[in-house]
DNA sequence: CTCTAACCTGAACCTGAATTCCGGTTCCGA
DNA sequence: TCGGAACCGGAATTCAGGTTCAGGTTAGAG
């Protein structure tokens, strides 16, 4: 896709981390409302420059997506080596929506309606949602999730709790109240 | 706001309302991403008429909010009538998510970051809000909703809820899961 | 050190809407 | 029936942003 083709130049490489850099910070602000003239600025380079490394906005907001979802398959890595079923899934869903919480762009990539979209775009969510599977079905076996609990769940809990992050505080409690409803106790 | 200001002419009165008509069936169907010229024309009626009965887009797109409030205190005055607190609560819920799914414009309107200046614009919320107040406290008061609910919680729920309308079936299952956290025996 | 393909720049350009504006129309009171 | 204030139509204007491109600049192979 964005694949950094064999052998760029020096410049050209660095450039294009620089780019990268100043997208993921501005994106994770303001989501896709920054413009590319804001972009280029951080980054200290002419507008021309994204261009030369990215095909247009859509696909410069797609490589910084694509990121976001490496990270979210580290996380859930992480959270799978838990010993306990609950705690890896507590870990990841809290892990996955502090992330959100940070991140404006992957928020909307995520609440929008072209949310389907983006697994052609961000190949790199095959693998946490590989992962997730997991981590949800480990906690269901060891009974401490309700039994008809699925995967997709998952993805409405993460999108009902996203939608409450204009303040701070909001969708923590949203979670809590959810997790009554979901969860099971140890024994 | 948007008062239709004493004495309108004939044809601008009946124009004024197919102005409204026609947003109300666009907007809901596809959110604020309506061009004025679709209205217009779906109105049958000359952009520039659009701006003689409102400011610009955001006035009209207010009015019609507005609209939808109105529909809303309606009915949760008649959620409120139910004899049982929970049933009241229940009718309350599902009608206003009902609605939402029913209503982009509606939807964007409560999710959007910009939601809170909706208390401004759109007046009527007050009613609405009052009155669910009143439901969410009758269920608790019954013992039918844990101790700690609160009419903000309501809120959490319900934005929850929307975010998960992409596909029809998603939310109601949403819902189930949040009503099994928060719900109380009736006993 | 040279030369050129690969890069970079940023002003100009384009596009898609919202909004304006003014020459006609129409309602309606006298 | 008449006059003019209220209205209406819709082409023209404005404007914000994304995208392009005609030159200038290098990196780095030879």
């Amino acid at each position: 896709m964005t694949a950094p083709e064999r052998s760029l130049r020096a410049d050209a490489r660095r450039n294009r981390e620089a780019v990268l850099d100043a997208a993921g910070e501005l994106f994770a602000r303001r989501g896709d409302a920054v413009q590319m003239d804001e972009i280029a600025e951080r980054a200290g380079l002419g507008v021309g420059t994204l261009y030369r490394h990215f095909a247009d906005k859509q696909a410069l907001l797609a490589a910084i997506i694509g990121r976001r979802f490496e990270a979210m398959a580290t996380l859930a890595r992480a959270a799978d080596e838990a010993e306990d079923p609950w705690t890896a899934f507590e870990t990841l869903l809290y892990g996955y929506l502090e992330s959100a919480q940070a991140d404006a762009a992957f928020r909307f990539a995520l609440l929008g309606p072209e949310e389907p979209r983006w697994n052609d775009i961000a190949t790199e969510k095959t693998d946490f949602s590989a992962i997730t599977e997991r981590i949800v079905r480990r906690a269901v076996d060891a009974g401490r999730l309700r039994e008809d609990f699925r995967a997709d769940d998952f993805v409405l809990i993460t999108r009902g709790a996203m939608a409450n992050m204009t303040d701070a505080a909001g969708w923590r409690r949203h979670v809590t109240l959810v997790l009554e409803g979901i969860r099971r106790p140890e024994r």
